[in-house]
DNA sequence: CGAGTGTATGTTAGCGACCACAGACGGTGG
DNA sequence: CCACCGTCTGTGGTCGCTAACATACACTCG
């Protein structure tokens, strides 16, 4: 910085000011400073600038099941939204087991480099348990939380995008509507699952079938031919089926193609997420967006609004239906 | 620190002693500073030592495609290592468009927040031509590049993984042995073809099938589905199969099921990735194991290499060839 | 027993930026 | 004409830590 100071013939206070875009600056030095920043390829030192300001540009992402598509698009809006911020990301990956301590040692870590803010992407309800029993004292956002006195919580409405699925095979009139689930253990499989029940219930409307898959197109296979079981097609247990992601409704489709039970035919399906691919499966899949990538921004808007003093509030990110030609009115 | 060093009754430097694990503290002192360091709750500032240090203790990672299986891990695998090594991870995520531009600006946040090292995780090869023509002054390790003037790479020996499938099914006594690649755009896949035709070329045979998917389960269904055209099991271009990556080994699955096409009795197919479900499969898949975590872990010790001087060496993750149920010697 | 060696600790001086304050300059008004 | 004020710029002091040097003391050895 006294280089480019000398350079410019001016003091380094003047570059400083220049850097932070400082009112009172001429616009004669101003631009001398920045041809000598230029000139030299002068940067910035992030350690010096921390150590006096008391805020490291940082945010720390704590985040688990990276290899899924919902956190993953998250985490990617999440980076996306602080670098435009101006924030650097830093990232703490959690294995399978997600203890209290493995958490707590990740935000001690986050502590030590002196994180601005967390957000915390991990889709198990014990997490947000353990949180809520620690104390950080740095602004905390977590994904698919409700607000909540210790953090701010920015969620997907998975209640709303579960009863816009159902509503929507409500509508074209079907009546028996299943639930292929997430595993138990994931917030966004039991919202889907109530939302489905309380879709259900407000239609005057009983359980039909509920199984339970792990995400994966396996899963969803198994759960399929588990369901085509050995009855014809027009004795199914149900007419539509909710599917919790696109993953196992693809998996669903390829079951039922091999049972003879024709989509939308026989049972309409409806998907959740709109992966990529949703629209070139066989045939396109009705489903229901997330937005994850405004989910990602969300959390860090949520985070600069701390930042800013403002209050907690939770964020919703609405979801939509994107009908397809996987549902249809029901065969009879 | 002042605090801490008042609290145990010596001076900061001596707390500063204690913190790096000098030897020159007596075993009594030490003890006292180091109550008082919990006494007090107190965390090193970590602003303020990469100031004096020039170091920040981080790791830029640059990576893309993380929805996708093998980058992922990889970075699960890095974040890992780099956290046991006492390192904080810094990620910049980049979207499809992997352009010179794009890459030069993530290298130059990750200049501006000054880490140790950086871990390129782009499986395209445009990615690391770009990076040949960039100079950037910390050490730089890149997955999936051989060693270079200037980074160093870390890969899975594709050839070898490559050979390992192929010869397997040499070993069975297949003849007609086919491949499904991944995108061309993709190092990984590129050098999976090649070790393919190598391995038949070394055993005397010519190329058989060869076709592109896009990794996905639905690009191996339609490639399977295409494979098995309208001709009988025993007519088929080839008796095995090997195919790039494990979800597009399921689609193939699926679709020969479909085709009436006995796996692996009228066909063998081996896979690559040893995904978490590959044992799980109808049948159990055939595949090779790559070592993300490993791979990882290589580039975090080549970084460490790196910060210690060494010079420029790549390291290579022998991929394990994993024998499971999709192959058999053929019908003929 | 005094010089030499080694261990344990304290003192001082930065690292590179920002902040508060002080000074210089030109313009305005009583 | 001088006091006053706003704009621009420069001078210290400071953040929390570590490296280099300085000091104090104990112990060995010729």
């Amino acid at each position: 910085m006294a280089d480019v100071a000398k350079a410019a013939g001016v003091s380094h206070q003047t570059v400083s000011r220049v850097l932070n875009a400082h009112p009172n600056v001429s616009p004669a030095t101003k631009e001398q400073v920045e041809k000598a920043i230029a000139d030299l390829g002068y940067r910035r030192n992030t350690a010096a600038r921390s150590l006096v300001t008391r805020q490291s540009q940082t945010i720390g992402v704590l985040a688990s099941e990276l290899t899924q598509y919902g956190p993953a698009n998250t985490l990617l809006g999440v980076e996306q939204a602080a670098r435009e911020a101006g924030y650097f990301v830093s990232i703490a990956a959690l294995r399978t087991e997600v203890s209290a301590a493995t958490i707590n040692d990740a935000l001690g870590r986050f502590m030590d480099q002196g994180v601005d803010g967390v957000v915390v992407v991990v889709p198990h309800p014990g997490t947000l348990d353990v949180l809520r029993g620690l104390s950080v004292d740095v602004p905390l956002v977590a994904v698919g939380a409700s607000g909540d006195e210790w953090f701010k919580g920015v969620a997907v409405d998975q209640h709303q995008g579960g009863r816009l699925a159902v509503e929507h095979l409500l509508e074209l009139g079907h009546r028996r509507i299943g639930h292929l689930s997430g595993p138990a253990d994931w917030i966004d499989a039991t919202s889907r699952i109530e939302a489905w029940r309380d879709a259900l219930a407000a239609a005057g409307l009983g359980e039909s079938v509920l199984m339970e898959g792990d995400w994966s197109a396996e899963s969803g296979y198994r759960a399929g031919l588990r369901l085509a079981g050995r009855r014809p097609a027009g004795e199914l247990d149900c007419t539509a089926l909710f599917v919790a992601n696109d993953q196992m409704a693809l998996g669903v489709l390829r079951a039922f193609y091999e049972a003879g039970i024709s989509v939308p035919g026989d049972v309409s399906i409806v998907g959740y997420d709109d992966q990529p691919d949703a629209p070139y499966l066989i045939p396109p899949l009705t489903t229901v967006t997330q937005h994850f990538e405004e989910l990602g921004r969300r959390c860090i808007n949520a985070l600069l609004e701390a930042f800013e003093g403002a209050g907690v509030r939770a964020g919703v990110v609405e979801p939509e239906l994107v009908v397809r030609s996987t549902t249809a009115p029901p065969a009879g």
